[in-house]
RNA sequence: GGAGAGGUAGCGAAGUGGCUAAACGCGGCUGACUGUAAAUCAGCUCUCUACGAGUUCGACAGUUCGAAUCUGCCCCUCUCCA
């Protein structure tokens, strides 16, 4: 397809389109490193998927994961990561990453920062002294960390929020996108914007479209999964869905529940990234072939099979319930290791059935058999 | 045999006349978790016919309007000395 201007290492590359809905198989070409999609993006906010070394995370076949500019700017910091020779070097990762731009941080840290127009002050989660960052600063740690593709400091405002709030908030993100588009300086990294405007289709609509005439390498969905009904959530992607390029990746920020992945794809979203498999992972919660198990209950005490007979990770291929739920009890870290590694392969393995699927004019027949099957409840893990 | 310390809910441990069905920690059970302040957080954890009632703080007997808390005696544990 259409290469970027700005980016000539990046571009997304449309490979087959689902007869029977919006569902898209492609492939992101990142300087060098390809990523297909639809694909899910295992978070790794402080340079780190927690527990997993860089050798698990290719080896669950993760092709392209985050990281976050809010607290990678706290700790190392900017300098250590120039130091460093950039995030790759850092965290011994070759493949592509992701930085979101520190504008959920704006969302999660709510109590304690202040939103002007020339970008937020916030209280350090670790040290409560004052921080400030403008949409430039999040683009320029984001060059420091060294990430292939950055995303625009946006306002991921709260659910529900009135219309007037919306639209000035929509207004101050466009703003703050064109100055972040401004500042960034590197060729070799990518740059999303990101469309906000909560449930009004009207908001969605405009702040697509001047994001699309401000031509970013790909678009970023923000503002989802905050509190609002599946229903509503599942709305606000139809509201802005149609208004992106079909030439451009589009990034669903957040969303790694199963019936939520399904839905996006459905209306043609490309990228998802979520912390729910490797936290709810942590917490002792599993998504398997045979629906969503807790470890940690007694049942699994002395049950000697594998978490999933039908998954081929680490953790499943090797080690036993019984022995999950001993690591769980006794909060030994290679637990949280091997549940990680089976959550994401899980989401890993769904997403690689979705693309099979859609190759094939499937997509719908995949997503209720999916759906059917794996019997999650509404919440979709 | 002598001297001392102590026995509190599954465990550890506060409490030393009424505000105590008894702090707190651990363990156990249940629930939550969607661009990670999360190996976290919340609730429950004496019994029951459960928005009320009944039995508890080694045992028994007392003092008192009222005791886990005071007295007597008994049982048991630990430490030190013989």
């Amino acid at each position: 397809m259409i290469i970027g201007m700005k980016n000539p290492g990046f571009s997304y590359e449309l490979i087959h389109q689902d007869k029977r809905s919006k569902a898209r198989l492609g492939r992101l070409h990142v300087f060098g490193k390809t990523v297909d999609t639809p694909v899910f993006m295992p978070v790794g906010t402080q340079a780190t998927v927690k527990f997993l070394s860089s050798d698990d995370i290719r080896k669950i076949g993760a092709s392209i994961i985050l990281g976050n500019t809010y607290h990678l700017w706290l700790r190392p910091g900017p300098e250590t990561l120039i130091k460093a020779g950039g995030i790759h070097s850092f965290m011994n990762y070759d493949g592509p990453v992701l930085t979101d731009s520190g504008g959920f941080q704006v969302f999660s840290l709510a109590d304690s920062r202040k939103i002007k127009e020339e970008g937020v002050s916030f209280k350090s989660h670790l040290d409560g002294s004052r921080l400030f960052m403008s949409p430039e600063d999040s683009i320029h740690i984001q060059e420091a960390i060294g990430s292939d593709i950055a995303i625009s400091f946006d306002e991921c405002i709260p659910y529900p929020s009135s219309y007037e709030y919306t639209k000035d908030s929509v207004d101050r993100t466009l703003r703050w996108a064109k100055r972040g588009q401004d500042a960034h300086t590197r060729t070799n990294q990518a740059l999303f914007g990101v469309v906000q405007g909560s449930e009004y289709p009207d908001l969605r609509k405009y702040c697509a479209e001047k994001l699309v005439e401000m031509d970013f390498d790909g678009y970023s969905i923000g503002g989802t999964s905050v509190g609002e009904s599946k229903e509503t959530h599942y709305r606000m992607l139809d509201y802005t869905l149609p208004y992106l390029p079909e030439d451009k990746p589009r990034y669903e920020m957040g969303i790694g529940a199963i019936n939520d992945i399904l839905e996006a794809v459905e209306r043609g979203v490309d990228m998802f990234d979520c912390v729910l498999p490797t936290r709810i992972a942590r917490h002792g919660t599993l998504m398997t072939s045979q629906g969503r198990i807790n470890i940690k209950k007694n049942i699994y005490k002395d049950d000697f099979t594998p978490l999933d007979p039908e998954c081929d990770c680490e953790c499943c291929r090797n080690y036993t319930k019984a022995y999950l739920n001993h690591l769980f009890r006794n909060n030994e870290g290679l637990g949280n290791r091997l549940m990680s590694i089976h959550n994401l392969r899980f989401l890993l393995r769904l997403m690689e059935g979705i693309r099979e699927a859609i190759a094939e004019d499937r997509f719908m027949e995949y997503k209720e058999e999916i759906l059917n099957r794996y019997g999650f409840d509404e919440r979709g893990f």
